[in-house]
DNA sequence: ATGCAATGGCCCC
DNA sequence: TGGGGCCCCTTGCA
């Protein structure tokens, strides 16, 4: 607990030095910056929090205390982070630290040289096939077509065919896994009895894309035909059940080594498996690759590199392994963040980049594996913390983006969308940090923690909360439309008037689900949308 | 309308 | 180092 002089002070910036210790962001610390924030404080609005101490101290990472304060405007715990009646006066998302920051917030790379082999050869090999050209990023900014309440449970994670453009696999919190035809919208499936609870993470089989792997917080690994919905369990880590909380394993990363023909997953006290995809028996022992008792939550091969492995977890690490080479703190990096990652993806082309969500509040971008990865290239502010209740947000990589440099994420906190309060869906543009667009859509106004660009086409996925939502760039999808008109399908329950309704305001006549909806409700659409969670004056 | 439940991280002893 | 208790503060449904 903070003192208690601190209970009214504004918003704690800490400036840490490089060789800060990691707990070591003390009350101390926060005491002497107390002013330097208040004065910034002052200032009307444009996030000028982080400016200032920016330029005061320069390549020294900014953060931001987390203790027991309001996000937005860092007073001792109040609802202001969200719009609502009881939101503090003068204290809005806008100026609060934990807001999106677009310039701000970032440190740019340094060049930093390795003067080792391995950053010969990447300079040599591997440089030259990242693009340095941005292209113009597309932003699938509008909803396309989604499916409300499809699943009966939070949605946990998301998949893309990897050869029909069309399917996007989805994932729950009971373990179930969806099928959706996106292009015949009405074309889907929830397969209820693969799991029995969460399903965290999901993987096509590269051998056979009819198939995909899934590992779940009821401590196996599935097999699952898409076709057929037939699941074959390859590793069960409860084979006497339910003992009590204290023994019972879950299985949390997982990804496919096309190249060794290995499935690899871990759990949740720290373990590393290895599958075997031919025979489906496991490889050797497991190795432990997170400290001791924690959740490994993400698993990634480096898409060039076979050997190359990146785990991350609650231990607030994420680590790089030399596959050949495993075993229990044999790791070839480690890199160190403030509280738990979320995830951890090598860049999808060249495999030569890093980009972690932490809990912390903050992205971090390595951009090179084989240069000093003592400290991360960047840290960009981005409001993504959360705690029980939400799918952990991950930022993912457009797997097109030939630059590897565009990203998206969710945002946590509401910001004010023309009344509405909305959690947009963010693309970053990892080498500056800079914001690229926040994608919205009124009707949705839950969070949108899951999200995944499609690797050939311009289209992004969301979940968000039990629906799922495929965006499309605005002009194209007014092009698709014209023969395949919006969709928006709300499946059975008792919210379905009211869901029915929210989106009825929206959609244009002909569409079978709507229009017979809008009829049931005799309320017919209206231009603008029922806001009645927030009543918000002011525009952004 | 109101309230509850599900449930993860982390701090402190 | 383990576990109890506190805090975090969404969403849907009863």
């Amino acid at each position: 607990m903070p003192p208690q002089t601190r209970r009214t002070s504004f918003p704690t910036v800490v400036i840490e030095r490089d060789t800060d210790s990691e707990e070591s962001s003390s009350d101390e610390e926060e005491e002497e910056e107390d002013d330097v924030v208040e004065a910034e404080e002052v200032e009307n609005g444009e996030a000028v929090e982080e400016e200032p101490v920016a330029k005061k101290r320069e390549k020294v990472p900014i953060t931001i205390s987390l203790k027991k304060v309001c996000k937005t405007c860092k007073r001792v715990w109040s609802n202001a982070n969200f719009f609502s009646s009881s939101r503090i006066e003068g204290h809005t998302t806008m100026n609060c630290p934990h807001r999106v920051a677009t310039e701000h917030g970032v440190i740019p790379a340094p060049h930093r040289i390795a003067h080792n082999s391995m950053e010969y050869v990447f300079e040599r090999q591997i440089r030259p096939s990242v693009s340095k050209i941005k292209p113009a990023f597309v932003v699938p900014d509008q909803v396309h077509c989604g499916v409300i309440r499809y699943h009966s449970r939070r949605v946990t994670c998301l998949e893309f065919h990897p050869t029909n453009n069309n399917i996007l696999l989805s994932g729950d919190k009971k373990g179930q896994l969806g099928v959706w035809d996106f292009c015949k919208v009405h074309e889907k499936i929830v397969y209820g009895n693969i799991h029995g609870c969460i399903l965290n993470n999901m993987k096509f089989n590269p051998a056979n894309d009819g198939t995909v792997y899934a590992a779940s917080s009821d401590g196996t690994i599935s097999c699952t035909d898409l076709e057929t919905g037939i699941s074959l369990s390859l590793m069960n880590l409860n084979p006497n059940g339910w003992q009590g909380p204290s023994s019972w394993r879950m299985l949390y990363g997982l990804d496919v080594n096309p190249e060794k023909g290995l499935v690899l997953v871990a759990d949740n006290v720290g373990l590393l498996y290895l599958v075997d995809m031919r025979s489906n028996s496991k490889v050797g022992e497991a190795t432990l690759i997170h400290k001791k008792g924690s959740k490994v939550v993400g698993l990634h091969c480096n898409p060039v590199q076979p050997d190359l492995l990146l785990s991350c977890g609650n231990d607030h690490f994420a680590r790089i392994w030399d596959m050949r080479q495993l075993k229990a703190g044999s790791s070839l990096y480690n890199l160190a963040h403030k509280r738990v990652v979320n995830s951890a993806y090598f860049s999808p082309q060249s495999g030569s980049k890093i980009l972690t969500t932490s809990q912390d509040n903050r992205l971090r971008v390595w951009d090179s594996i084989f240069g000093n990865l003592d400290s991360p290239s960047r840290e960009i502010v981005h409001s993504h913390d959360f705690n029980r209740h939400l799918t952990p947000f991950r930022a993912e990589w457009d797997p097109k983006d030939p630059s590897e440099s565009l990203v998206v994420i969710g945002r946590y906190i509401s910001e004010n969308y023309n009344g509405v309060a909305l959690h947009p869906i963010d693309f970053i543009d990892i080498s500056t940090g800079q914001l690229i667009a926040e994608v919205t859509e009124p009707n949705i106004t839950t969070i949108s923690p899951v999200n995944k660009l499609h690797p050939r086409d311009d289209v992004l996925a969301s979940g968000s909360s039990r629906s799922l939502f495929i965006w499309r760039p605005k002009e194209e999808s007014e092009i698709v439309q014209e023969k395949d008109e919006k969709k928006i399908i709300v499946c059975g329950g008792k919210a379905e008037k009211k869901l029915n309704k929210k989106f009825a305001g929206e959609s244009d006549d002909s569409d079978d689900d709507l229009s017979t909806l809008k009829s049931k409700n005799s309320k017919p659409g209206k231009a603008a949308p029922k806001t009645s969670r927030y009543s918000i004056k002011g525009k952004r």
